[in-house]
DNA sequence: ACCTGAACACCGTTCAAGT
DNA sequence: ACCTGAACACCGTTCAAGT
């Protein structure tokens, strides 16, 4: 609405790398991802698309930083406590994070190695090492929950986005689902059957948590047993 | 290249929803995600790009019934024995089907109510509940293991197609991340330096079901919560 | 009923030209 | 050094017009 050139040569509102990431993640969280455009951040910018050239190298550059700059912030803030405390703290963290600003899914995707993965990764892999798990299990009970709360959390994040997307609520999209399902033949799929009830009131959030519970009790039970519990035969 | 047209007028090859879909998937393999565009396929199918909107309603149709296509036929292909050996082996199979399809993925995620996921929800939730675990629980063990399973193959996938994008091969990519990853300071980063050494010849198809078992083990270990978990796993 | 293909309303990105 | 904005090479989707 307002552009800014008009105010007056104010040194601090010129472009800058910075000042396209925080003008980004606005657009990203009002507009969705795909709200995001390279004319509509211009435009916001009071300037050309491409201007913005000049400081980011391209889309995919621009949507890694946004996500760094919110997962950086959200880290730092993790108090330290007990070992499996701290990994659901930062799982939860992380969850509501993606829940809030749906957008980080597919950045966290697409930069699997990059610095926004690596700040999740290693507050849960110092804590795996804290809880005493074997050095070479770490890597195993690491990756296991990495990839679990990034599975969820990105599940989660494609859900909010899809029913926006149809402009479905929360509830209604639920009961797509449910409807959908409830239609399945029983003797067909007699597990859908069963759960199709709980669908419609269900938690994300807890559930999230209760898979978390279920990894770390299999992280410990593993290190308990001294012979192997689940030995593998062949694929 | 060979236009069907000039042969003559078969009627089998005429424009038919059931032909769009095995087009698709034949041009989603050959190209990428990115190589199914409405003119290619028309262009494949030697018409114009309006015709396909008469038998599929927009792509995201189009890309659930490619997905359903493939998943159908997997699934139905998976033998039961053991109800651990079962869901390993439909583990496996959703992981080697999207590692071989990595379009899947995006596919999977985007319609995460519908048949596909239920074609693997269905044969996972049954095992779970040949386990024995109660009522209550099944639906955290199955989404646990479920969200675990679709979101290693989909981040496997993704990485596939970011290398591919960038036109590396996988061992470029994971020098990539791995070089990136020993650049890091290792006193703020101390389990990342621990396991950057193994990231080059690591395998994905054993962590994934290294994975898998830590969550089975979890699974058994909430089940049987007074006592020590040294039940035997070979039933 | 089914197909055609031009047209619409967009994209990300580039680049000669400006200051 | 930094910005402008037209232009390029695309998209998905629609729709009047054809058969």
């Amino acid at each position: 609405m307002v552009k800014q050139r008009k105010g007056g040569p104010r040194r601090e509102e010129s472009l800058s790398r910075e000042n396209i990431i925080q003008a980004s993640i606005e657009l990203l969280d009002s507009d969705g991802e795909e709200g995001l455009t390279f004319r509509a951040l211009a435009e916001r910018l009071a300037t050309g698309p491409g201007a913005l050239y000049w400081h980011i190298a391209n889309k995919s550059d621009l949507l890694i930083a946004a996500c760094d700059s919110l997962v950086a912030r959200t880290m730092s803030q993790i108090p330290v406590t007990t070992p499996n405390e701290t990994i659901r703290a930062v799982a939860l963290a992380l969850f509501d994070l993606i829940d809030a600003h749906p957008w980080l899914g597919s950045a966290l995707t697409s930069s699997p190695g990059a610095l926004p993965v690596v700040r999740v990764l290693e507050p849960i892999g110092q804590q795996i090492q804290a809880l005493g798990v074997p050095d070479d299990q770490q890597w195993n009970a690491t990756g296991t929950l990495m990839a679990f709360i990034l599975g969820v959390s990105r599940q989660n994040a494609a859900n909010r986005q899809l029913a926006r997307a149809k402009n479905l609520d929360r509830a209604h999209f639920l009961d797509v689902v449910a409807t959908a399902w409830s239609q399945l033949d029983p003797k067909e799929h007699p597990f859908v059957s069963t759960v199709v009830g709980r669908i419609r009131n269900h938690d994300d959030r807890a559930d999230f948590l209760a898979g978390i519970d279920v990894i770390l009790a299999g992280i410990a039970s593993l290190q308990s047993n001294s012979r192997p519990p689940l030995k593998r035969q062949r694929s």
